[in-house]
DNA sequence: TTCATTATTTAACAAATGTAAAAGGATTCT
DNA sequence: AGAATCCTTTTACATTTGTTAAATAATGAA
């Protein structure tokens, strides 16, 4: 090994470089769940990706903005929230090895009233949503993938509905312990009681009686 | 004009034939919003969709089955709807110009614990969403077109969720008269209350104070 | 570690919503 | 028209959830 080398090794740039590397290799992980995607179209959603560290409580995306980018969750955990009269409210979380949007900005090009803002130290991909979208009209491997992509959220959103239309609030702790047990240890509580759609208050007394 | 048109003109198949073309005719300038489509694909669509009349309480589809077709609703009204403890809910209401589908089982080809019902006599087009898939491959437009479609019905979705988590009965019944007011004149109320998420009684109690 | 801050629980009371049953209206069918 | 059925409202009471405030627990910074 040369000195060069060596010296390379420890670089900033080297650790960039694997981080950059190894992070985006667990998002062509997840993209080939949905899709085979060619060496041409890999390349170039390559070239729309950035990856961003970001430390518990800073923001991804502020309110206000059009939502213009799409997130992959590669460690850690984001949220997605709002503000009604002055409350924080969760609209959604999303874990690692996941993809969270705005899709109501991202499908509108409109403002969002919404926020992104991290839960727990994470490290997250940044794809480009003007560049992926010109991507559609060169590579149809990336419109679906994205295609399939959405439907699966789509599909979520939708069990999501029926979650909140008419169960209990302890009916919707219960399944939240079932389907993630890890949420309640790594989120505070007073984001996944607005998350189900209820305050600190009661979620406090749904814990004592469930416990 | 020949006697033979003349019964020609009087007969079944003209009716048939004629229907078919103006109901279709509906679907594609529906589809003109979303996407520009070729002589071709606008063909291979036509070949995979079928009318349909319908009255009031009949069953478009049953609870248990796949769902394999995407509805577009040309006139009346239909309805989403599972039972939950026995009681029936409203997951969903689709009126004149826009399309049903139960997508959480559409786009994981699971069986589905929802049916489709008619709440309004409604004539509707039936598009085979085996046959549709296939055309992806195809034609790109076409697949590109229904990209569109249900990204629109993600982003609805994902607003009603914000109605349903944080909004009381009462701002989510004010929101509805908003949004459309024909809903109330056209809907019995049972079916508006679980759409709600509330009981009848409470919807009979909120309309009491608001009026 | 210690202090300050933030998160969670608890308590008491108010408001909203659910449940069950009955009454009144509207609609449909014969 | 008349009977039967279905839909909507009302009532009384039970239960759930919200609100406010205080107490306790946990966390983070100096």
């Amino acid at each position: 090994m040369s000195l060069l080398s060596f010296y390379f090794l420890r670089s900033e740039l080297f650790n960039f470089r694997f981080h950059y590397l190894y992070k985006v290799n667990k998002l062509f992980i997840f993209f080939a769940q949905f899709q085979l995607l060619s060496n041409e179209a890999e390349k170039a959603l390559q070239e729309i990706c950035s990856v961003i560290f970001l430390k518990k409580n800073e923001e991804l995306q502020a309110i206000g903005h059009t939502c213009r980018t799409i997130y992959f969750v590669e460690k850690g955990i984001a949220r997605i929230y709002y503000y009604k009269d002055g409350t924080d409210i969760t609209e959604s979380f999303s874990f690692e090895n996941s993809i969270i949007a705005r899709v109501e900005s991202l499908f509108t090009e409109k403002p969002s009233r919404k926020a992104i803002q991290i839960v727990e130290d994470a490290d997250i991909i940044a794809i480009n949503a003007t560049k992926l979208f010109k991507l559609y009209d060169t590579h149809p491997q990336i419109e679906r993938l994205f295609r399939k992509i959405f439907e699966k959220g789509y599909v979520e959103t939708v069990n999501r509905i029926e979650n909140l239309q008419f169960h209990t609030a302890e009916e919707r702790y219960l399944a939240l312990i079932q389907e993630s047990p890890n949420a309640l240890r790594r989120i505070p509580l007073k984001y996944i009681a607005s998350y189900l759609g209820i305050t600190q208050v009661t979620l406090s007394r749904i814990r004592a009686t469930v416990k």
